[in-house]
DNA sequence: CGGACTATTGATTTGCGTCAAAGATTGTGG
DNA sequence: CCACAATCTTTGACGCAAATCAATAGTCCG
């Protein structure tokens, strides 16, 4: 829980209280395989799961078999927080990594954010910091060619790696070539054939789980990458703090 | 105001009181003429805009100056309503029709929201509402062909259009074959030509900006369309109405 | 050490983009 | 009410980015 209230707090102010509700939340704690789907969002299903450690993904299904991930998430998110104020929104996650989940029944988050107004205004805040994820991605698929498309998720993930910052640097990037087919929308051949473009542009370059960048200025141009997007402000708070 | 009203109301119970508060925003209106963009995003504005009548697209341009729609809206909504929550998040809207739009000043929303949690809580539904059409979007241009996609996107003109019921029916559809193609990612061409195709298997038409549909379930099959996501679901309501 | 992913490579095909130009609509002002 | 400009739609020819197919290497893990 630790982790979901640092992830809150790095875009809004909470009270000690508050702080505390939030980590009062209890679940029920879930591994997950890698490479493994792990909510099918059935009916009966009335939880909401915080990815306590490891990397995941939304994932949608095309009628082929084909698989479109729309969104990652890290330790700290919530990826179907949406079911708070939509419970029938249910969609299907696959953990990348192996990852831990935990469980939390959505009623109980509700009641948390209906309690505290702060914790309402956190939860709404990082819905709509998801949606401008969602946004971009759309332009990132609609418009860019293969290349630019691979060096914008790579320059996502730095940014939210937490690591970007200089003109070279690396972080962990468990994500594989399927995994990055199945988020721009080509296929594996090409993913795997772009990427040697870039590496030959010594712009980014996959050795062994971690990601290398050689010159951010150059791979952000290439994916046409505006940090805006990502919202990293100093947290704010509209409600009054009682 | 009315039409905003009832485009909450639509999913979301609210108390008289609050109704009443809805329809106590003010604002200022504004013409936009059809194609036109209408919000630049500029740092100084500290306005929302409700659309009161025509039809409206949020738009990116990529640096080739190629423009990607990432979503179209109707009168009633808010389409940048996300910066009520994170006010820094500016993006650029086009007029697909003549339009009216009505700028609110954010902080008087905020207000409200704040005041009454039966309002905060519409509007965080509304927003999640929206990203969930953003997640299918990204599906849709990621992962289909572009028959497919077309079809997809005019299912989902047609539920939200409101008319769509039986198995044939027709609803008003001003959005140009060059917005189609900044909508789907695809370039106008073969828009028309895939347009063409639809036309050709009795499944979609247009004629003087009327959309009809011949065969609504088949149409849907072209296009993949599971109406879920959409979330037409009677109103509900999760904070106390005292 | 063997089985299952994951990455890489080459050959071939194709869906879609680009270019260009001709109609069809629509809207505007004289 | 017509003329003319602007925008939108349609068509054809051509090229290319990316998909597909298929097979070979790595790599990881029990």
């Amino acid at each position: 829980m630790k982790t979901f209230l640092s992830r809150l707090l790095s875009r809004t102010l909470l009270t000690d209280e508050e702080q505390a509700a939030v980590l009062a939340l209890r679940g029920t704690r879930e591994e997950v395989l890698p490479q493994h789907a792990f909510v099918c969002g059935d009916e009966e299903d009335t939880t909401t799961c915080l990815i306590a450690s490891g990397l995941c993904a939304r994932t949608s299904l095309s009628s082929l078999g084909e698989q479109q991930i729309t969104a990652f998430y890290m330790p700290g998110d919530i990826p179907d927080l949406q079911r708070v104020m939509v419970p029938e929104s249910a969609s299907t996650f696959a953990a990348i990594t192996s990852a831990e989940v935990v469980r939390i029944r959505y009623s109980d988050i509700r009641e948390t954010a209906i309690k505290y107004p702060g914790i309402a205004e956190a939860l709404w805040r990082h819905t709509v910091c998801d949606s401008l994820i969602l946004a971009e991605w759309i332009v990132n698929i609609g418009r860019r060619d293969a290349r630019a498309r691979l060096a914008h998720l790579f320059c996502e993930s730095a940014v939210r790696s937490g690591n970007a910052s200089g003109k070279s640097f690396s972080f962990d990037f468990p994500i594989t070539q399927r995994n990055l087919a199945d988020a721009t929308g080509l296929s594996t051949v090409h993913v795997n054939r772009s990427m040697q473009a870039l590496k030959r542009d010594h712009l980014f370059e996959v050795r062994g789980k971690v990601a290398w960048i050689d010159d951010w200025d150059a791979l952000k141009a290439a994916g046409e990458f505006d940090i805006e997007y990502l919202n990293c402000k100093p947290p704010v708070r509209f409600n009054a703090m009682n």
